[in-house]
Order: C-alpha cells, then structure tokens, then sequence
DNA sequence: TAGTGGTCTAGACCACCAG
DNA sequence: TGGTGGTCTAGACCACTAA
C-alpha cells in the first residue's frame, strides 16, 4: 500500500476497505483476532494514529470488537427472534410466567429480568403518546431483561398515574396475569394498538445499562394500547440492541391484498 | 474542566458529555453551530485531537453533522412514516403508480425513482429467503427511492428468475398495475408474507446510494411472499436509513386478545 | 512483566469555500 | 485569502491482563 500524498481515498480508508473485505469475505472468520495495531502500522507502513482511525471505522460500523488488552475481534452476532405481536397478546398457555422468560426458557437458555416501579413526569414522547397534560404523573414498570446474564432488552411499561395508582401494577414484581388484565380489572381494556420502531444509536445510559459496544445501533419500539373510547392507556418502550435481536411480523392472509410493488 | 490525569473518565468522554447535555437540553437546538475546534481547545484547555476525539463520539451518536468546511451543527431529524404493509398491498384507489409516489405527493413534496433491473446470483440472505438452489438466478428490481431529490431508501425486489424471466417484470419501469399483480397473472399469488427487520451500520455501499451521515444506522426490512403451496416468489429487502423514517403499524382489533406485559 | 489497546500532546500540511 | 475541518506523523505515558 503506497502513500499517494493527495487526490486519493484516505489511507485510513484504505486500510479499513482492505481489513473490510477480509471480514465480509469471510478470510477473517467470526471471533478471529486481527493483526495488532503495531503489526497493521508495519504492515501498511503507517503511523499508529492511521492505523487507529481505520479500526475505528470498523469498530463504529460493527465489524469488529477491541477486548482490551487482548486485540481486536471480528464480531459475531446472533439474532434472536422479538415479535411485537407478542408484547401486546402473549402467555396464553403458561399465564404463570411473561412472553419473554417462556420463550427463551424453550431455547434451553436461562431468563431473567429486573423490575423496578416508580411514579413520574414521563419524558415527552411518553407523554404525548399517553396523551398527558403538562406535568402529568405516570407509573413506570422498568425492566432490564437478560439471557444467561447478559441485558438483552429493555423494556419500560408506562400508565397513567391516576388510573393504576393504587393498584397491583405499582408493585415491582412479575404479574403473573399480566399488566393488561390488570387494566382490564380496572375498566380499561385495550383493543386496539399501534407500534413505532425508531432506528437510532443509543444514549449513553442505554449503552450502560444494556452494555453495548461502539457500532450497535438500537430499534426503539413504542406501544400504545388504547380503549374502546380512544384513551391511550399503556406505552411501552422497547429498546432491542441491534446485534441482538430481528424484528419478525407473521402477516395474516386477511391483511394481505395482493396490488403491487416492484 | 480539569485534568485530573488518573482514574477519571478520558477528558474527551467529559468534553462530549458536557456538549451532549447542551444539545439534548436545548440549550443547543437543532441546526446550531457548535463552537469551532480552536474555541473549544481553548474552552477546555486540550489539544486539537481530543477535541476531535470528543466531536468524534457525538458524530458518531449522530447528535451533530460536520459542514467542510464550516463547522459542525446539531442535527436535525424528520421521520417520514414506513408502514410495511403499504409494501405488501398499496396502490388500492390509484393504481397509475405506487404508493410510495402516491403517499409521498400527497404531502406536495415531490417523490422521484431510479429503477434498474438485472438477472444476478443474489447474496445469501436473498437466497436463502427464496429458496434458491445453490448458484440459482434471481431477477432483482433495484429501486432508490428520493423525496425532494434526496435519496430516501433503497428498495430491492428479488424473484426467482425462472418465474417472471420472459415478463413484464424484466422490464425496468414502473408496472403500474404493480410487480404482485404481474406474479398473479404468472401463477403465482401471493397469499402470506413474513416480515423481518434487522438494525445495523450501514454498509458502504449503503452510505453512498443513500448519502448516509456518520452515526446512522438503518433498518433492513426483508418482506417474503408466499403462495398458496408455501413457495416463496418475492423477497422485497428495503434500506430505510434511521435518521429518515419512522417504521408503523397499526394493529386491528382481530389482532389484539390482551393479557399480558408490564 | 511484556505486550496490548486507550489517551493525550505537539505540530504539520491539505482541501474547501465564504468573505 | 483566511479560517474551517480532514489527514497524518512522532512520541509519550497509562491501565489492564495473560503468561
């Protein structure tokens, strides 16, 4: 690799396609380590500093992984399955326990979540979707969940403070019926919901509490379920690390009318 | 701000702190300057390059975009709605040309597309996803989607090529009675869809079709059309670029028993 | 303890474009 | 043409952990 002083790619850049390549091509196989940083500035005849902006290329688009004071890694990723549907309809056969813990309980994997409940004044894309008055309180049933240890999701169920108040969703522990029966209970069934994923990458409390590495970009999924009279009872906000879930919608025949596209 | 040189959070993780609360604050509000690199070494009392270690992080959370040779400014973000089913069955009272044209001149912008069609061996994930024998040929319809002349995202429509290889699907122009109708006609009807969305760093290819920004991943939504006999014909996979959409669906009553979460 | 990546400094030259 | 950010070098010291 030479050093065209001008009018060319930036050897930074260079570099990265190269080492790009070798991951996408598959000659650098998941978990393998790269050449150290010393090795790449011999290899291409570059200063450290070079040979860092090109690693941090890769390391902020999610190829690679640095494991200090070992080296860099290529990234493996693994993808389990979120449906949205299942947020809003689930545990229908094992009501003892939520969606979540069962479904990665049947992968032969171990499940956990903390709860924490408190009350209030919700950040504004809470508040505006709840449909709240300024300064109006909500409870929040928060939720880190994680697999074998390591936080997988997060997962922040809001209500209206004075519809939930004194009742059983205040208290921060599973509901084995489920939050929804709850409202229900309480003359607030939902029938209908809309959901909105936001793509974006994580403020720096999701990268702590989901401990994400540089380059993971995040789906946030917003529910809203509302009542038969419209009200928006329940917001939840799901924030699912990319390099960790897929998004899956099953579509049913009577959505579908074929008519177009491409 | 000191230098306390141990056992602290790195100065330029401080520096971007202290920009980021600005700007999520408002103190700073969307498309504001940011002081220059020189005031803030002098502000903060460092060197250029932690400087630019610390507007680094802050590009790469895609909170502030960098205008050569201006300076840089706190980024601004408009969602324009996705809705994945308007993929699988649009175009119902306007048949003359597709939804995305459709929706999009309704809001009076105006919506352009480049189409492209080739016979290729597709990458895996496309494969995959219609069962392609190994080395088997698939038609793909490459479309970049802009509003306002601004490349908006990347719709590609892969077919098995021994489907549609002699129709009208080969043709690279819009089908104004949509590429599904087409497959029908062929045979092939549709009947059920799955969709799958992935969120990752966009690939360089990627950054270049859709003018992608530092520090903004996309959303890859994959859509595969099945027939009556469980065939997959159509694989559909859209780029849709975080900073640019919002992805919606809205939930029918039919779809939604409550009972759990939260 | 040797070797890794993480942080920080100091200084240089460049391309670009608004004034 | 001056000032911006972009690139690159050279060198220093540090924290961490596997050997």
């Amino acid at each position: 690799m030479t050093h065209p002083r001008r009018s060319s790619r930036p050897i930074y850049h260079q570099i990265a396609d190269d080492l790009r390549v070798q991951i996408t091509s598959g000659d650098l196989a998941p978990d393998a380590q790269l050449p150290t940083e010393g090795e790449l500035c011999d290899r291409y005849v570059v200063n450290r500093g070079t040979v860092r902006q090109a690693l941090g290329l890769l390391l902020n688009e999610g190829l690679i992984v640095s494991v200090r004071p070992r080296g860099y890694f290529v990234r493996d990723r693994k993808h389990m399955t979120y449906r949205p549907q299942d947020e809003y309809c689930p545990r229908p056969e094992n009501p003892s326990a939520d969606q979540f813990l069962t479904s990665v309980a049947q992968e032969g994997r171990s499940a956990s979540q903390a709860i924490e409940v408190a009350i209030i004044i919700p950040p504004r894309e809470i508040a505006e979707r709840l449909q709240l008055p300024e300064g109006g309180r909500a409870v929040v049933r928060r939720r880190v969940r994680a697999i074998d240890g390591e936080p997988f999701n997060i997962n922040d169920s809001y209500f209206p403070s004075d519809l939930v108040e004194r009742s059983e969703i205040t208290n921060p522990a599973d509901i084995a019926r489920g939050a929804n029966k709850v409202l229900a209970e309480l003359g607030h069934e939902q029938i209908r919901a809309t959901d909105e994923i936001y793509v974006r990458m994580p403020r720096p409390i999701e990268v702590t509490r989901l401990q994400l590495g540089p380059g993971t970009p995040v789906a946030v999924h917003y529910l809203t379920g509302y009542t038969a009279q419209d009200r928006p009872v329940r917001v939840v906000e799901n924030v699912l690390p990319g390099d960790r879930h897929v998004i899956v919608y099953e579509r049913r025949k009577s959505d579908a009318q074929p008519g177009t596209e491409a």
